[in-house]
DNA sequence: ATCTTTGTTAGTAATGTTAACTAACTGTGT
DNA sequence: ACACAGTTAGTTAACATTACTAACAAAGAT
């Protein structure tokens, strides 16, 4: 059992005090030393001190002046957003989607490819180290400045201990895949569920910006959900957390596919796919399931039947979660971001009727990028800056 | 903002240090400074100086040696659950319950007052001052060591900001009561919602110990959980977590009452009794509606049918609950602990047919002990023991 | 008598603090 | 226009605190 060595001389408060000056840094865009004291509580001279450090780091830069406020004028620090880059990687379907960001976030290569079918996992192994060369080409970034590299895939993960326990579009299966990951890439990798690489997306840089308590309810092919609760990350002791899927909502007692929950098998897409059988038979690949059911609902009893049974399961589902975790946002994703503002604003109602405290409903503003974002994210979050200079 | 000052000389690595050392004692009831050096990775001489002042603070004692392992025996030492007292109430009904216990939980004194009913908060106050003021007598343990007082009680209380929105039992009604009440006393005080004191309480001393995601459900008057996630209380983002009464499960359009939720309004024990009123009348006081529909139901078809209908809809709260929080364990407490054996089976059989990752499904252990232990320990936890000596 | 284990002492390295300094700029009175 | 006081930014130097390593003393096992 490796304890982080509190080194006498104790390197565990210098850490993290200079997260905390790369934080204000990072939170102000340009600072100058002293106002990094005024805000850190440290003293002007230790700030001096850390800042130079980083600054030979090169996490930090000195960018020239700033305005007097009746003195000498300060000199303006920014945080290097180039000093590393992160790669990121998600699997949707059988395609592959991959890019290369800076520590801001922001993308500066992108590689998409589709994968061939059905999905070999040494293939596959290769492929991402092929997407990673060529990122690396098309953006000149260094192989030495890689922090790492996050993987969202569909299916189930195991953070923890980096094993993929069943993904078909990869074609991983049980063991450790993140160790081998690593072999081959010579990074660090992390490899997380493709719904909790779009919570974390959404909540660094989308609708959850400024949140402590979020959940992102995802409805597509399944229904799951990522939760955030003050600040950090939820995943529940066997990381089975937000199965939302398996809740009681709906017909209890009609649950053909053992693999899924209740809620899931009536209210994912394909159940409500399976339910509006009888209109909706033609639907081309890459449409929407809800946009077909509001076009028909508009015309279609039946299909407006069934499109408000679908909101007020939905809305169950969601007062459950509001019930038990009170969140202050709830993030509409999937195939939910297809909902009008009409059934927006009805499912809003219901819940004003049924909990007492109604978090912001709110659909997931990234879009298909969420994910990469969130996977380029996680990378970020497990190397809190600083530590990269503990190589040593 | 006061933001706790990292002196240069660092102090925070110092209480940290400290910290970790009590905790081995704790932990291991005795054990030696040699053997907590080994298990904190802390140098020998920085053990023996930090176990010195502890000493001299009066939180560790030398209590003798212990046996060789070939080389001079080793000093043991302990920690002294006498150096301070904490004070603990809970408001049930029209019942004060206090108890004054040390720094291990363990009741020294305890106090038991019937109120006045209505209640008024002003005197509530003072029954509390003469509750205290008896207990340090009976107890003998002098002022200046109580830490303080956690009170819990019904009703809705914010724990941040000290106050107590509505609580008919003690007559607190807006305002920030927490001051008012250490204003009073002259101690520190932390008031919260009688569900959450019982969750800490089987947290730290009962069915919860040894687990760091626990669900604490609570069926009564009305039906609210208590969560311990990562082990750390989940409170939500107003307070409103655990409100799991305003689930959407059972009747969905008959909701008499506006301020309950609509699982509460069914399922809760006044909700039973309400469906029960044919065969269930003559309830005396103080007996279990649970019990005697238990009795019932072994005779009476529509009993049986009830209590089946009773569970299944219970199982179907922790379904849901389980599904979003995948816990290790789930306590069934108020008056599901009244559940017979078989029911607990029947209901552990649907929860296995329904989601994938079953928790330890476990009665409260500590009975009605379990607020005021919760109480106790409330302080504790708001004064990290090294804390102690921050007075300066 | 030698080896082990426990606990302490002495000297050192790391970190951050305060106090005092230099640098650089604003504003005011003449 | 210009000197000078006042203010703000950043650095240097001396010091305090903390925990480390190395060496030693104490006490017991073999």
């Amino acid at each position: 059992m490796q304890v982080p060595k509190k080194t006498g001389n104790s390197k565990l408060v210098k850490k993290l005090n200079k997260e905390e000056v790369l934080q204000q840094v990072v939170l102000h865009g340009q600072i100058s030393r002293a106002d990094i004291s005024k805000q850190t509580q440290l003293s002007r001279p230790c700030v001096s001190a850390l800042v130079d450090e980083m600054i030979q780091e090169g996490l930090l830069q000195e960018v020239g002046m700033g305005d007097s406020k009746g003195g000498r004028k300060p000199i303006l620090l920014e945080y290097n957003y180039q000093a590393y880059a992160i790669a990121g990687a998600i699997f949707e379907g059988s395609t592959l989607d991959m890019a290369i960001a800076n520590m801001k976030g922001e993308f500066l290569a992108r590689y998409r490819k589709r994968l061939a079918q059905p999905a070999n996992g040494e293939t596959v192994i290769e492929d991402l180290a092929a997407g990673l060369d060529r990122l690396l080409r098309e953006s000149g970034i260094p192989r030495e400045r890689l922090l790492g590299m996050g993987v969202g895939l569909q299916g189930v993960t195991q953070r923890g201990s980096g094993t993929v326990s069943f993904s078909p579009s990869t074609g991983w299966m049980g063991s450790p895949i993140q160790q081998t990951i690593e072999a081959r890439l010579g990074l660090p990798v992390i490899i997380d569920n493709d719904v909790n690489m779009m919570t974390l997306g959404e909540y660094v840089r989308g609708a959850g910006v400024g949140h402590t308590n979020v959940v992102y309810m995802y409805v597509g092919t399944g229904i799951g959900a990522g939760i955030i609760l003050d600040g950090q990350f939820y995943r529940g002791s066997r990381e089975a957390a937000g199965e939302i899927g398996f809740m009681m909502i709906g017909p209890v007692h009609n649950r053909p596919n053992g693999a899924s929950g209740v809620f899931e098998t009536h209210y994912s897409i394909p159940g409500i796919q399976e339910q509006a059988k009888g209109f909706l038979s033609d639907l081309q690949e890459g449409s929407s399931v809800i946009e077909e059911l509001i076009r028909h609902a508009k015309q279609h009893a039946e299909a407006k039947e069934l499109l408000a049974d679908v909101y007020r399961h939905w809305a169950y589902g969601m007062a459950n979660i509001i019930s038990i975790l009170n969140p202050e946002i709830l993030i509409l994703s999937g195939e939910m971001v297809h909902v009008d503002g009409e059934g927006v604003k009805q499912i809003h109602e219901w819940l004003r009727e049924w909990v007492p405290e109604v978090p912001n409903l709110e659909k997931a503003s990234l879009g298909e990028r969420a994910g990469l974002i969130g996977a380029v994210h996680s990378v970020l979050e497990a190397f809190p800056f600083t530590r990269l200079l503990d190589k040593e």
